[in-house]
DNA sequence: GCCGCCCCTAAGCGCTTGCTCACCAGCCAG
DNA sequence: CTGGCTGGTGAGCAAGCGCTTAGGGGCGGC
């Protein structure tokens, strides 16, 4: 399986683990519509409609249209979560994974910009209990990039005099490709991946 | 004065084109309002409560919420305008400009990030003729940018394989800075833009 | 004194919102 | 056949929304 087809098969079943299938269609929509208006501006006949029920079947699913919001928060950032840990952990170099983590993480956010635009900037509307545990899990894929960067700086491959503030660019760059990103822009996923992992190794004086 | 007091005083004139008095109480609280809970989580009496006023006095000053919305919209992006034309007509290198673009941008949007999360996070809010309106400021912006970017670039000083991506990089990078920014946080603005000039011109290979 | 003007308020209209409730079709087990 | 369980519907409720309207207080000019 190419890599084209195999970004694919992971778009089709990016939802995979939501049962059953009426679940599915709701949380498919449910992100659809967010990304497209926001989430205040998106009424639960609008979700329902666009998964083909009727507005009270949204309720036999989820107890209200918050817990959408954070099942998709909660499974996107986890996905999030597993890109940055893979580049992390892997074998090599600090230059080696630092671009490895800016190729994917960048990459997963145009190709997945719809449910990337979701799950960064519509946290606000979280009850504050489900934003806390969110905010974990960002807070852990902030570290995992931190000490890339900060293993880079120790070893002497990267110049970086302040590693947080560094960290925080770079995680702001890749994230904020959700915002721009379209479809019919000029750019694939692909080379907005490798477009920033050049920029940012420059960031850092890598190269 | 010293530049935090300059400072200081530009905040508090930050709308002062805005009279009478009553419709500047109305946009300083919309800005609030809007920065905090998003435009569409934000109510006309919630507006209207923070400035002093009844629900109804909003009217006089203003056709509709969205207007409010278009009003600090267009006032924000033509300072954001400005600040990007200061650098990008000032005398100097590509390299002395590209720095004081990104820093003077920076650190605006880290100042005022009230203003700039609403200007830059809210705009699909606006109604189409309105959006249109000031999509073109935004693309000044941008032509500002590029052209500082592009001169760099011919003349050696920059090494940018992809003169309209790595634009797109370092304006996003800047934007987002209004997302993140919190006046309790760690860093200044000061710093803010001082740490991103840096990184920028990291970035396309000027250092 | 009083008129006209500007700015404001109290009350509320029509509508949409998130969500509920009474009810029901299909299906599988006994 | 029947009874219960799963997953659905149509109708509608209470609350909150953007916005309007009728009316009033204060102020300057005559």
């Amino acid at each position: 399986m190419g890599a084209a087809a195999q970004r694919a098969a992971e778009e089709s079943e990016e939802w995979a683990g939501v049962t059953p299938d009426a679940a599915r269609r709701l949380v498919s929509a449910a992100v659809e519509a967010f990304a497209e208006r926001g989430y205040h501006a998106t009424t639960t006949r609008d979700i329902a409609g666009r998964a083909g029920m009727s507005p009270a079947a949204l309720y036999i699913h989820y107890k209200t249209k918050e817990e959408l919001l954070y099942r998709i928060s909660g499974i996107g950032h986890e996905k999030a979560l597993r890109i940055m840990g893979a580049a992390a952990e892997a074998e090599g170099s600090a230059t080696d994974r630092l671009r490895d983590a800016v190729r994917t993480f960048a990459r997963w956010h145009a190709e997945h910009h719809t449910t990337a635009r979701v799950i960064q900037y519509e946290l606000q509307a979280l009850s504050p209990e489900h934003y806390t545990e969110i905010a974990g899990l960002r807070r852990s894929t902030d570290r995992l990039l931190r000490q890339i960067i900060q293993d880079g700086a120790d070893s002497g491959e990267f110049r970086a005099d302040d590693v947080p503030g560094t960290t925080l660019a770079v995680l702001s760059l890749c994230v904020d490709v959700a915002r721009w990103f379209s479809a019919d822009g000029p750019r694939t996923p692909d080379e907005v991946g490798a477009l920033y992992a050049d920029l940012v190794l420059r960031m850092v004086g890598a190269q």
